[in-house]
RNA sequence: CCAGGUGUGGCGGAAUGGCAGACGCACAGGACUUAAAAUCCUGAGAGGGCAACUUCGUGUGGGUUCAAGUCCCACCACCUGGACCA
């Protein structure tokens, strides 16, 4: 068979006879399959392109025989940095560059020959989609969710721009070298906050991998503790601290403040002023990763301040130093040096008390000891364990009006806005008059200027253009001017598997609500684990604000999701060009795309991923040819078999479970074990094949039922073979086989003879025997009897169809 | 440091608490061939034994169980995240 050839022919067909269009108006069987979209790089499809969308194609296809109408849409996630980038240095302007390789990728998707629906296909780049963007820009700001505050960025002295975290090394930039600062700068932000809770709780009612789930769990952080008030001695001013062992209070021995704390400069006596402000130049030099480092030296200085425990009355000195950090809970904390390792170093270094509060229930306590235990110095609350303590304390704290339980997350809200120019337009209005002013839905898509000059310089390139920035206001109808930053495209790809459904025809709203109940959530999402604490959970978070201002129904927007794993270069490294001497192309010009996917498929686990090899290719390619062999052997054998002969019923047997099993496999993305059920079933076809009086009736049966349960992993090679046997186009409209329960239960079954749990003989035992029935055969047995004989049996246990297990002493 | 994941032949990898190593590769043997390749068939975890058979085996050490790769505890190694979260 020529490989190339065929897949032309079938693409063409296939295309052509529009075989994989998505029926919507039949939802009562849909399946909703989507893989991440992908970013538009002009490069040639690589392994791992058909890793990612060939294996789901095959997983499409096996749902689309069970007869379910699948939609699976393909698009674009066509903003970002990338592009950008890529214009900065070549001079190619980003719109043209990224039309381009969408382009390319597309005819290169296509020429797949997968089940792709492409006429919902989706680009965030355009105005048509990025409307919709906007649109739901405007309902969180219009709810309170979108909202402009101060905060904290990287910003690089010479390059003259903010950068993102990733950019920074070791508190360098990456491009120039130049020390970056830390500086606050006002921006937008989403409050994905409002929603931590649910996001959650949420967790427990989807199909995810236990790992996702644990990575958004420790991303949201919960802390649940207690706020305790400290008054400033001297000044009518208190200080609120978080702390998740109040059970500890009495040990409070200092404060510590954090160096970018607003209060701060009213706390500073006036003869520790030059050290305090020193120290906070200097931690405004290091980055966030680099000053909360746990292997750091901990560092800081006195204010000159005094604190009051609300509890013991007593004066504790409040320093400042970087390793609290202002924006996790309220930017102070307690030091309670006995029971923290980190209060317990700071105290050792400046030489502060350290007061033992806690006490280990049984043996010696050695300091710093940071577990649960007894109360000890803490007057009323002695004997207390810390579990009663944390909830008493806090009790009378707050009948004292100086303290009330709390609960905190490491979640910070969502910041959007981003100083670029490849990116979705904040639609956003600044008047003099009437201050921030949403832009009107009537008036979306605010479209994005094609300028020439994007460079990046700390604020929005699109500031430049005057004609985009002068407009009048919506309101008042004065001159006005427009916001200048864009949106990060994470903001794009939040919402975009609820537009899939109506993509291009829906033009008056974001999408229909009963449509959008009727098509989502989505039943199986595939894509790659680096967006666990991304775009998974912002997609989670819009999808629950839009249930909140009513335009849908459900909670979660993915009900069960896989990760692939990923194919490795030869080094154990990420694929690159470098690593990799052969493309997709040059194994699909030698081997075909079908025997491509089914090694993929074969080789390795899917979930895992691993060490890509391609010595297995050709034994692949060489096990099609015996599926071909045996197929156009046995199209035209009659048989002469009269009677259902042991060997035949061997057949049917395998290939009853075959087609059980391997529907199975593909449920939990199994695809190895798929292929090696298939292949079993070949085996036992060639075994049968050596049968001098063959039953006709059930070769036709098995050659067709392989053809079916092979066709989602080699689909041009089975569709080809399909036609030749004689019938009718296409394979895709047949039906996954049904498998028949009675040809799996075999007449006799090899049972598992153990005494005192050692295996002593193997017993082929009718199936249909009772438990005691088949103990008493077992005991038959002459070799069973003879151990057994004069001992006493103390239990017997029959594990049916595989096992009986006689104790005997 | 913390969290999560993984650990099974020479290799990729299978195993609802029930015969570990399915399926495939590499390997060995046989058939076909002048020969090779391809194909078809057979064998095979490791050690011991001519053999029937036997001992040991799922990172290490313990535990639960009639029965553990699978469940529990501790440890080791590797991978991936997170970094002092109060």
């Amino acid at each position: 068979m020529n490989y190339t050839e065929i897949e032309k022919k079938w693409n063409k067909i296939w295309e052509d006879t529009k075989i994989y269009k998505f029926d919507n108006k039949n939802l009562d069987k849909k399946f909703y399959l989507l893989e991440m979209f992908s970013y538009p790089s002009g490069a040639s499809l690589h392994l791992g392109h058909w890793w990612n969308f060939g294996l789901s194609d095959s997983f499409g296809r096996f749902k689309r025989l069970q007869g379910y109408n699948v939609f699976q849409p393909m698009g674009f996630d066509a903003f970002g940095l990338p592009a950008e980038n890529y214009a900065i240095k070549t001079g190619i302007h980003p719109e043209d560059s990224t039309r381009h390789n969408i382009k390319v990728m597309e005819e290169q998707l296509k020429a797949m020959g997968a089940t792709f629906n492409w006429d919902y296909e989706l680009i965030t780049c355009n105005p048509d989609y990025y409307k919709w963007t906007q649109w739901l820009f405007i309902q969180l700001y219009k709810n309170g969710l979108a909202y402009q505050k101060e905060a904290p960025v990287n910003y690089c002295p010479s390059c003259n721009t903010i950068i993102a975290n990733e950019q920074v090394v070791d508190g360098v930039c990456e491009r120039c070298g130049s020390t970056i600062l830390r500086k606050n700068m006002k921006q937008w932000f989403f409050k994905i906050t409002k929603y931590a809770e649910e996001l959650l709780s949420g967790l427990d009612t989807i199909d995810w991998p236990e790992k996702t789930k644990a990575l958004q769990r420790n991303w949201i952080g919960k802390s649940v503790g207690a706020e305790v008030d400290f008054k400033v001695d001297g000044l009518d001013e208190k200080l609120t601290v978080f702390t998740s062992r109040a059970d500890t209070l009495y040990g409070v021995t200092f404060l510590v403040i954090a160096p970018e704390h607003k209060l701060l400069s009213k706390l500073i006596k006036p003869e520790y002023k030059k050290q305090v402000e020193d120290y906070i130049l200097q931690s405004s030099k290091k980055d966030e990763i680099t000053r909360t480092s746990s292997t750091s030296p901990k560092t800081g200085v006195f204010t000159g301040t005094y604190v009051i425990n609300p509890l013991t009355s007593e004066k504790v000195p409040l320093f400042v130093a970087d390793y609290v950090i202002s924006t996790y809970a309220t930017g102070i904390v307690m030091g309670v040096a006995a029971h923290d390792s980190r209060d317990y170093d700071f105290a050792k270094k400046y030489n502060l008390p350290i007061k033992q509060v806690i006490e280990k229930c049984e043996g010696e306590t050695e300091l710093p000891f940071t577990e649960y235990g007894k109360l000890v110095n803490s007057a009323e609350f002695d004997g207390f364990s810390s579990e009663e303590a944390k909830t008493k304390i806090v009790e009378k704290l707050e009948k004292m009006g100086e303290g009330r339980f709390k609960i905190n997350y490491k979640l910070h809200d969502w910041s959007v806005a981003r100083q670029r120019y490849w990116g979705c337009p904040i639609p956003i209005i600044y008047c003099k008059h009437c201050g921030t002013v949403p832009v009107p839905e009537k008036d979306l898509p605010v479209k994005l200027p094609h300028i020439t000059d994007y460079k990046p310089d700390g604020s929005g390139p699109l500031g430049k253009c005057e004609e985009y920035m002068n407009t009048t206001c919506p309101i008042c109808g004065r001159p006005a001017r427009r916001e200048a930053d864009t949106l990060d495209t994470f903001v794009c790809s939040s919402f975009y598997m609820l537009r899939y459904p109506e993509s291009l025809h829906n033009n008056d709203e974001i999408f229909n609500r009963d449509y959008c109940n009727k098509m989502l959530p989505v039943d199986c999402y595939v894509g790659g684990v680096e967006h666990a604490t991304g775009h998974l959970l912002y997609s989670r978070f819009i999808t629950k604000f839009l249930r909140d201002i009513g335009k849908l129904d459900f909670d979660e927007p993915f009900k069960r999701l896989f990760h692939q794993g990923m194919v490795l270069g030869p080094d154990g490294k990420k694929m690159s060009k470098r690593n990799t001497s052969r493309t997709a192309d040059d194994y699909i010009k030698e081997y075909g795309s079908d025997a491509l996917r089914l090694h993929m498929m074969f080789s390795l686990k899917y979930v895992d991923g691993g060490i890509w090899n391609d010595e297995g290719l050709k034994h692949i390619k060489a096990f099609m040819e015996r599926v071909e062999r045996i197929i156009l052997k046995w199209q035209n054998d009659k048989g002469t078999s009269k009677k259902y002969e042991a060997e035949e019923k061997e057949l049917d047997f395998v290939l009853n479970r075959t087609i059980k099993e391997v529907a199975e496999n593909f449920e939990t993305f199994s695809f190895n074990s798929a292929v090696a059920r298939i292949m079993e079933l070949v085996n036992a076809m060639y075994k049968y094949d050596t049968v001098k009086e063959k039953n006709g009736q059930l070769m036709e049966k098995t050659i067709k039922n392989l053809l079916i349960i092979l066709s989602p992993s080699a689909p041009h090679f089975t569709e080809e073979l399909w036609e030749q046997i004689g019938e009718k186009y296409s394979i895709f409209n047949q039906r996954y086989p049904k498998y028949d329960e009675s040809k799996i239960a075999l007449d006799t079954v090899e049972i598992a003879v153990q005494i005192n749990s050692k295996i002593i003989a193997r017993i082929d035992i009718d199936s249909n025997l009772s438990n005691e029935e088949v103990l008493k055969v077992v005991k038959e047995n002459e070799k069973v009897a003879s151990l057994i004989n004069g001992k006493t049996i103390v239990k017997e246990i029959v594990v049916p169809k595989r096992i009986v297990n006689l104790i005997v002493k």
